[in-house]
RNA sequence: GGGCGUAUAGCUCAGUGGUAGAGCACUGUGUUGACAUCGCAGGGGCCGGGAGUUCAACUCUCUCUACGCCCACCA
């Protein structure tokens, strides 16, 4: 043996020890050029996040993967890295300067960056040494980053490639803007909420002359967002709505404003909502941009009331009164904002249409507007509620990139485990809107676009110079753009628009904040023009570049890199469904759209971890598990076991402690089984293949290995994690501790060591994806392992077979044991009394078990003997062993009406089952229609239990 | 409004067209010097309700109920 083992089994000693060697030892990430390669990517955390239980499920499944792989000889690869997470990056930098009364806008954006950089360089990644601890053997050697340069240099080139093909655009249109974080965020980072909230209903007077039928001079309208009044430009109505057919086309004079607005008929108009007329506001609302745009509206032309913060700012055509200039959008910290005023002046206008309820005791009451509960969006980072604004930004086309991705799960190219998720991927994909990837953010990768004044008709720039954009962003109205993936490629483009008007032209370039770039010029006079160049302000969505991982880190845009060739596209993808369309969806459009190959033939989508009450874990609600306080616990290894054994698939997973603590135990199983082999010199097996085994015992356990070692790969090959962990802990602890070791007390041989050694090792081989470090200190402790750690050992190969025979008699010997158990116990009889067994008639297997296992008998079932023949005359308990009956002679004083009782209740089981079966078999139904071997089963049941009951009934006639 | 998922022992969950299993909890018990973080034995379930298909359904179909999740522009 090369070490002793303490009598207690502690995680934590051996923990930091092993994944310090197998790091150090390169052994993550085995040099196996010939191998098959197997790789997979790990999503990539925030690099301001710090483990939490999803990520040990994550993890723990992904690790399991690629250790099994590793075993089984590919050349692994797990790709680790982090993401550098926009906006939760900048609001941890920047929390921190508030911390110290500092801001981001005390700074320029170079500053600002160099201090998260900073950051990142100080507190960043603490996430990756949390992974270490639970054993994620990645390939630390070549960690990632999304902002790292070679990362960065992808994006950008992705970001100009899909530019030139027209798949990235930049449009005005309304977006979802983030009031507090000052940025535009995609359709998938807005949460719908349900909140109480207000309907308020209001008279917009028709103008002069106008009436409605009934002669009401004013159209009712309702709303939820009354100051988004102050930029209504119209009302509609709908088509076929005949109560207002005779005003569309006519007018209503806006309170408040004065603003004449035009009444029209659109299909968006409910008739049966409401009054049936509803406000217009394009340029702050989704449907009412579309009902602007139908009306005839151009985006340029909608008005805005709104400032980058959701204050009220004055629109275009300055109608907005100076009380409301400034104001918030709505009521915050107590303060009343613009709706409020809004329907302070209208109520007081008489425009206010109040809604009468009746109150409890019956009496109608009015209120100024009727309670509502309002679908309100909500940004996911922010936490404040959206505001829709008109806005340019960039758009990805992701129509057209999603349709690869729903060919190639539609045609199994890429397989989605579990299938049910397929539909929900289907769904999203098939109405996939334009993808907002421009954010008003520093930290990222900057758009690679610059934007120069547009020319005149005359070839003049109508600009002062040096110009400097008045706003984040230049705008499609007056602005030229120019998409490069770097400055100097940008000018060339500029210089090459502008040669067309211009032909003597040279290239200058500066370093400024709004101007990057000045491309200088002469024009026909001679006459030095500054054509100046700057660079877009804004940043792409962090999933734009996560959805370049699965290439951009091995290597590519290089495609002939030897990283890339060999292991893209992965394997496997595992994630949790909550980024399917975040990310996996979109890694599957950018692979497609930019390899030609989807990035991996399987997506794993597992649930989420939940508190042991269900409920989703949340820091606000405190009820959050940290993994690293249950690895502390229970060991690392315990809760890797934990998440594999409960993670069946399409099910979220419920936090449960107690069985994380069994875990534990399973693992202290292991090890004092292991220390029961050392103090027998069970020591490491030196083959690779079973032992030659003569005894039945031996035999039979070589089998069990055999067959659980194609259950554990039939659930691997399924993703069956939980199959695969119950199958390796019931050999375990149920086969080999429970029996074989019990079965090879008193009688250990070489033979039996030999055999015993190499069950060990392959348990320690199947074991070790699940729990690693156990695995791998008890591996080393079996013998000289230096040059054979157990993380690259050999996973082992079916070969031995089942040795049917050797099964039949060690599970005969364990019926007998288990069935005179349960009669001494129910007899109340001492379990360790020894006794005396008559086997009448025994059949030969009944004969050979017992001439060939004496002592097991002995030690295991207490039968000081076992004798054929008829039992001499004195009480006698009976117990059934397959077809065999053995009488167990009981000395002393016997409890003859208990063994009556326990007869009886035996004779009515198996009588109830005889009845049973005698039931079906009388069915003639049955008998022609079913299954043969259904039949034939039915038929040898019957037997075994007709027998079996004739054999009770005789024993309790001896009885008397 | 659409889509999906789940309802099986006290709890947390597996499961298969032929009349149910695990872990924990519970009850009883402790003989064999690896292990009380253990051993042995046991109790406990008309597999959410209803209908259908089938010789046979917990397992397939439909439907209802409950809970959960996702998507969606209802002002």
């Amino acid at each position: 043996m090369t070490g002793n083992l303490d009598t207690t089994f502690d995680p934590a000693s051996i923990e930091a020890k092993w994944r310090q060697h197998w790091e150090a030892e390169g052994l993550y990430r085995p040099n196996r050029p010939d191998a098959e390669p197997f790789t997979i990517v790990n999503p990539p955390p925030n690099v301001t996040g710090s483990l939490h239980i999803g990520h040990a499920l994550d993890n723990t499944l992904q690790d399991i993967v690629i250790r099994y792989e590793r075993l089984r000889g590919k050349d692994a690869l797990w790709v680790v890295g982090t993401d550098h997470a926009g906006i939760a990056t900048q609001m941890v930098v920047e929390r921190q300067m508030e911390a110290k009364q500092d801001k981001r806008t005390n700074y320029s954006r170079e500053e600002f960056i160099a201090k998260v950089w900073e950051w990142k360089e100080e507190s960043g990644g603490e996430i990756t040494n949390q992974l270490r601890r639970l054993g994620c053997s990645m390939d630390w050697s070549r960690e990632q980053f999304t902002m790292d340069s070679h990362f960065s240099d992808a994006v950008l080139k992705v970001f100009v490639k899909l530019h030139e093909q027209g798949l990235i655009y930049r449009d005005k249109r309304l977006v979802n803007w983030d009031p507090k974080l000052k940025t535009a965020i995609s359709d998938l980072e807005v949460e719908t909420q349900d909140l109480k909230g207000s309907f308020w209903h209001f008279k917009y007077p028709l103008e002069d002359g106008v009436t409605l039928g009934d002669g009401r001079d004013y159209i009712e309208v309702a709303t939820t967002r009354p100051e988004t009044m102050l930029a209504d430009m119209a009302v509609a109505v709908h088509p076929d709505d005949e109560r207002y057919a005779s005003v569309v086309g006519k007018h209503v004079v806006l309170p408040i404003t004065g603003r004449r607005v035009l009444i029209v008929a659109d299909e968006h108009a409910d008739p049966e909502l409401g009054s049936g007329a509803v406000k217009i506001t394009p340029g702050h609302d989704f449907n009412d941009f579309d009902v602007g745009k139908r009306a005839g509206f151009a985006a340029g032309e909608m008005l805005n009331m709104l400032d980058g913060e959701a204050n009220v700012c004055q629109t275009s055509d300055e109608l907005i009164p100076a009380e409301y200039l400034s104001l918030h959008r709505f009521k915050r910290d107590g303060q009343d904002g613009a709706r409020e005023l809004v329907v302070q002046r209208l109520k007081e206008g008489g425009y206010l249409i109040p809604h009468i309820a009746k109150n409890k005791d019956g009496e109608e009451i009015e209120h100024d507007s009727e309670p509502r509960t309002i679908a309100t969006p909500f940004g996911d980072r922010g936490g404040v509620v959206i505001e829709p604004w008109l806005t340019d930004q960039w758009y990805v086309d992701a129509e057209t990139l999603a349709k690869a991705p729903i060919e190639a799960v539609r045609n199994g190219d890429v397989e989605i485990v579990p299938k049910s998720w397929e539909k929900t991927f289907f769904n999203w994909m098939e109405n996939i809107q334009p993808w907002c990837v421009s954010r008003q953010l520093w930290w990222g990768h900057q758009i690679p676009a610059w934007y120069g004044p547009k020319l005149a008709a005359d070839g003049t720039i109508a600009i002062e110079v040096p110009h400097a954009p008045k706003q984040l962003n230049a705008s499609l109205e007056n602005d030229n753009c120019f998409v490069a993936s770097a400055s100097d490629e940008a000018a060339e483009a500029a210089l090459s628009l502008l040669s067309k008007s211009n032909s003597k032209l040279e290239v200058r370039v500066f370093n400024g904040r709004a101007a990057a770039i000045e491309a200088v010029f002469l024009n026909q006079l001679d006459l030095a023009i500054h054509y100046p160049i700057w660079r877009d302000e804004d940043v792409l969505d962090t999933w734009f570049s996560s959805a370049l991982w699965p290439f951009a880190t091995i290597g590519w845009p290089d495609e002939d890199a030897e990283l890339f060739q060999k292991h893209y596209p992965n394997n496997l993808l595992v994630s949790g469904f909550d980024i399917l369309f975040f990310w996996d969806a979109r890694m599957m459009m950018m692979g497609q759209h930019l390899t030609g190959q989807n990035p991996w033939p399987r997506l794993y989508l597992h649930g989420l971890v939940r508190a042991a009450d269900g409920a989703k874990m949340s820091k606000s609600k405190g009820n959050v598990v940290d993994p690293l306080g249950l690895i502390d616990q229970y060991g690392a290894d315990a809760l890797r076991f934990f998440m594999a054994a409960m993670e069946s698939q399409g099910r979220d997973i419920k936090m449960d402690d107690n069985r994380v603590e069994g875990y534990r135990n399973f693992a202290t199983k292991l090890w004092n089984a292991t220390r029961f082999c050392q103090s027998n010199d069970i020591g490491a097996s030196n083959t690779l293949e079973a032992p030659k085994a003569t005894t039945a015992v031996n035999k039979w356990i070589i089998g069990e290995v055999t067959e659980t070692l194609a259950a554990l790969d039939k659930a691997m090959a399924d993703l069956r994690f939980d199959a695969a962990a119950n199958t390796i802990y019931h050999f375990t602890w149920d086969r080999f501790c429970d029996w074989y070791l019990e079965l090879i007390k008193g009688s250990i041989d070489d033979e039996t060591k030999a055999v015993a050694g190499w069950v060990l090792d392959q348990i320690f081989v199947m074991l070790h994806p699940f729990m690693p470090f156990i695995t791998e200190e008890l591996w080393s402790k079996q013998g000289d392992r230096a040059s054979y750690p157990l993380i690259t050992a050999k996973w082992p190969e079916p070969g031995a077979g089942v040795d049917a025979k050797a099964k039949r008699e060690v599970e005969w010997l364990i019926g007998l044991t288990s069935a005179l158990r349960t009669a001494k116990n129910e007899l109340g009889i001492s379990p360790g009394a020894k006794l005396d067994g008559y086997c009448e008639a025994p059949s030969a297997l009944a004969k050979e078990a017992v001439e060939r296992n004496a002592a097991s008998l002995e030690r295991l079932a207490r039968l000081s003997s076992i004798s054929f023949g008829a039992p001499p005359a004195g009480a006698a308990m009976q117990i059934g062993v397959g077809e065999d009956t053995l009488a167990i002679l009981l000395e002393g004083v016997v409890d003859i009406d208990a063994e009556r009782a326990r007869l009886k209740k035996a004779l009515e089981a198996s009588t109830k089952e005889v009845k049973s079966l005698e039931g079906r078999l009388g069915n003639a139904n049955f008998v022609e229609r079913a299954k043969p071997e259904a039949v034939e089963k039915a038929k040898a049941d019957h037997a075994h239990h007709s027998a079996e009951g004739e054999r009770l009934e005789a024993a309790l006639v001896r009885l008397g």
